[in-house]
DNA sequence: TAACAGAGTTAATACAGGGTTAAAAAAGAA
DNA sequence: TTCTTTTTTAACCCTGTATTAACTCTGTTA
């Protein structure tokens, strides 16, 4: 299984981590949209509404609009410090239009992956778009979770080099990164074992909810093991005791009497 | 499984400077479209009719190999021997269908670019595709014009976009120059065998990213590879007497028991 | 209150996974 | 070819991990 919950909002923003985006779009409903809907998506977002603004932003990063302060703030920097990862541009901007400035872009050797946003849908407009230098082409109407996708899909290979990366899964002060295979417990790294560290990636996907022993058994050892429950509690004992403060009055992983456990 | 030989009509391709293209797809007459279509903007295509032969000719070892490799040159023989730089992948295909392709490919670790071309054009199959590790995604009935122009945009940032073309890559005192199959630490040249250099290649382009042994011998040895796990043991030890100055106490290649190895 | 079931805890043991080295086999170079 | 380098296999050891089992603790119910 490859998708995953998102655990939401993150509590520390860092935007030296997060993908910045460009949003160019004249029509404040859509552009409003796609920034609640990127922002959402955990992306720090910059808009522009004309051409010349746009240009303004990508070029020096002086520009002519305020920028988009970040929701929760107390981050260190503004979004124009640091270079965009992504543009989505609408076509029918006033002053620039926008296959001018994915032109002049491509033109001045600027590489910063480019995806048109435009009502023009025919074969040709696509095609044009992609000539010039623009890396996807979505026209309006657009479903917003497809656009998020593709945005999703062109960050993926801009900063990952196209391997689908799984989310890193924070609850309070635990911190589990899946593709490293590495735990953070109050900010100290604990070394798991394979079966531990295959228990706390489903508890933590899946906060709150109740697994019972046979479900631990299927999902972790494989429907396929023959042995005692009993395992289980013996694994769940010495995961408590690399992530509790005190093992046995354990603060994450909760039992539940006459079911299982819960983490969180 | 039918691969095709190179198109003899401009007497001079190189193949090893053409752009590599596998196209995937179990209707004749689309296959053969895209091949023409394909082939008269200059690329060499491969072809497969089902998801079997897809995955045969994108696992074995030869294409797997890394663009310096055939950079440097005298290159003699068929298509295969190359890396495929872009995948066109139908979904619907006999055997082994398109989404779980790219879903293997992805797991195994494969960056490969894959452009999911698909009669299923619903927002959720789309989101799906993406989802997977898809990069775009084309519905049929599509436009030729608009799919070549797509394919350009994936190939133009896959070999002079985003990242440069084959970055140096750096991690501590580890420096790797990929065109020149150059290593040095601590500003010492060392001497690499292929399989050293391609291990620690794949490594230093995904630091802390936990490599399971099979994926290192998909990615390093080819899927076709038969043999022992145990060999890739073995090649981590020659590496670390190369790279760590206590080999038994590596800081760069670290082994996470149960999973694989680390880099970093 | 006793009796019981569910859960906690710990120790003992078996075993799988990994490290290491040597030597055979294969691949390249001269 | 012959020589050299590289790759793979095999054997051995060592250690961390998984599992079982025995015993304890705790909450529930009669």
């Amino acid at each position: 299984m490859f998708t995953r919950e998102l655990t939401k909002s993150p509590p520390k923003l860092d935007i030296g981590q997060m993908s910045r985006i460009l949003v160019v779009e004249d029509e404040d409903l859509i552009r409003e949209m796609l920034v609640l809907a990127l922002e959402a998506e955990g992306y720090a977002i910059a808009t522009a509404a004309d051409g010349r603004a746009a240009l303004g932003l990508l070029q020096s990063g002086e520009s002519t609009l305020s920028l988009r302060e970040l929701a929760s703030g107390a981050n260190s920097g503004t979004l124009n410090e640091f270079p965009f990862e992504l543009v989505i541009l609408d076509l029918m901007l006033p002053q620039i239009n926008g296959l001018d400035i994915c032109r002049l872009l491509r033109h001045q050797g600027n590489p910063v992956p480019i995806l048109i946003l435009s009502a023009k849908g025919s074969e040709t407009d696509r095609v044009l778009g992609l000539e010039v230098g623009a890396d996807d082409y979505l026209t309006k109407p657009f479903s917003m979770r497809e656009l998020v996708a593709r945005c999703r899909a062109l960050l993926r290979r801009q900063r990952f080099g196209g391997l689908p990366q799984l989310p890193v899964l924070r609850f309070k002060d635990v911190t589990l990164y899946p593709q490293e295979c590495r735990v953070l417990v109050r900010d100290q790294e604990v070394n798991l074992s394979p079966k531990e560290f295959r228990l706390l990636e489903l508890f933590m996907s899946y906060t709150r909810r109740v697994w019972s022993r046979e479900q631990l058994l299927d999902q972790v050892w494989g429907a396929d093991f023959v042995g005692d429950s009993k395992t289980v509690d013996v694994h769940i004992r010495w995961l408590r005791e690399k992530l509790e403060k005190d093992p046995s009055h354990p603060e994450y992983i909760v039992t539940v009497r006459g079911f299982g456990y819960r983490f969180g």
